[in-house]
DNA sequence: TATTCTTTGTGATATATTTAACAGAACATC
DNA sequence: GATGTTCTGTTAAATATATCACAAAGAATA
């Protein structure tokens, strides 16, 4: 498994499927080169930043250049480990669960939604964007036989601490949570919390309490 | 509309939804009080940060004592202006559109989606979770009309940015991208970008290359 | 009332992230 | 080549966020 000689700042390790999503952009659009400055007028992050963003893995660029996009999209690969697939299990079939069963990412990825469960027998049994759903009974014995260690959880909120318990018996690493609820689960086991709620209700009140500055008018 | 004396810092704007919704929690479990541990160990955020961000408002709390969970709520809701309600615009009915119409943000809330659009005319004239649902050939006339200026984009990213332009000539003030397409505004128009498919990536970036410490495991 | 216990609010500090600014390397042009 | 231009990589500084640790206020108990 790679590991970084020196460690990666959290803040940057989050833009980098980002910009390895905008380097192939540009590579199917036939670019050979890029410079900090277009990128960031592409992913809306500071040109600053994006050399900064860069620079912990070395040397990517050449002075008065740029970035080759060829040689950056190779080297994002192998860093991002696109070549080694990661299966994902997505917990709970709703209109959420589906939203991600339909775009099931695409080409190019190293991630790959390869099971869902849901408790809905009308679901059961059938296939969603070409991924077969299974009942919530059989949760731990298809993660374990299937090796998956990365779940997505999109059920509803009163059952997602229990489904959680079930999926740290089975083994999984990773808990993305789109539930409100917040998860406890043992130390070794990660979470990411998705509060869709939250997030709107916090936006509402950056519009209404943070006008907008001088500085960013410019 | 409710200014604060001095600035709250972004992050804590952030949790303060979290915060009010946890607090609903415990006053209709009829919790009187509550401590900064208590609340911690409910929201998965650090004791001392509550205190701090409760702090920015004032002396919320009493010493010995904790919160009064009723005071606390009520000083909230006038915070989080949660007698005003913000009406929202949903452009896009897919699945997680859809998701979004289901949920439609409970009780208690400021936050409200009023309206949909989509360019399905099997969905056009309906109403799911009774929000009607338009054709976006009316999003301009019915956002003006019902003098929307918040909109959630769930559409597909090859027309997000043509709508958006269309947001903003309905002078729309915010909009809510859920798309994979970084939106070009005018400055003076607020973008928040969630990203599911980099969220996914980053996460499982994060769970290879970030081994959990033994600090964490304490 | 005296004593002990609890828990806030915050100064001080640590950690993390962004951004400005620019020297110098490499490109482009003549 | 010589000259001017472009654009990186990075130093320094600013900004933002989180956490420790503890005095002091008040609650609880005896």
């Amino acid at each position: 498994m790679a590991q970084e000689q020196v460690k990666i700042p959290q803040a940057t390790a989050r833009r980098l499927p980002l910009y390895y999503r905008f380097l192939n952009n540009l590579h199917s659009q036939g670019k050979q080169r890029v410079s900090s400055a277009e990128l960031s007028e592409a992913v809306k992050v500071d040109s600053a930043t994006i050399r900064r963003d860069f620079s912990y893995f070395g040397a990517l660029g050449k002075k008065g250049y740029g970035y080759n996009v060829n040689y950056l999209l190779g080297f994002f690969r192998k860093t991002l480990d696109q070549d080694e697939l990661t299966k994902v299990a997505l917990i709970g079939v709703g209109n959420l669960g589906t939203a991600f069963l339909n775009y099931n990412f695409l080409k190019n990825n190293n991630t790959k939604i390869e099971i869902g469960f849901d408790v809905d027998e009308s679901k059961v049994g059938t296939a969603i964007g070409d991924v077969p759903i299974y009942h919530m009974d059989e949760l731990q014995e298809k993660l374990i036989e299937e090796g998956i260690t990365v779940a997505i959880l999109t059920v509803p909120a009163p059952v997602a601490q229990p489904i959680t318990d079930s999926l740290v018996e089975a083994n999984i690493k990773g808990v993305l949570n789109f539930t409100p609820a917040r998860l406890n689960v043992p130390p070794s086991i990660r979470v990411h919390h998705i509060d869709l709620a939250v997030e709107l209700q916090s936006f509402v009140y950056f519009l209404k309490h943070y006008p907008i500055t001088e500085k960013e008018l410019l």
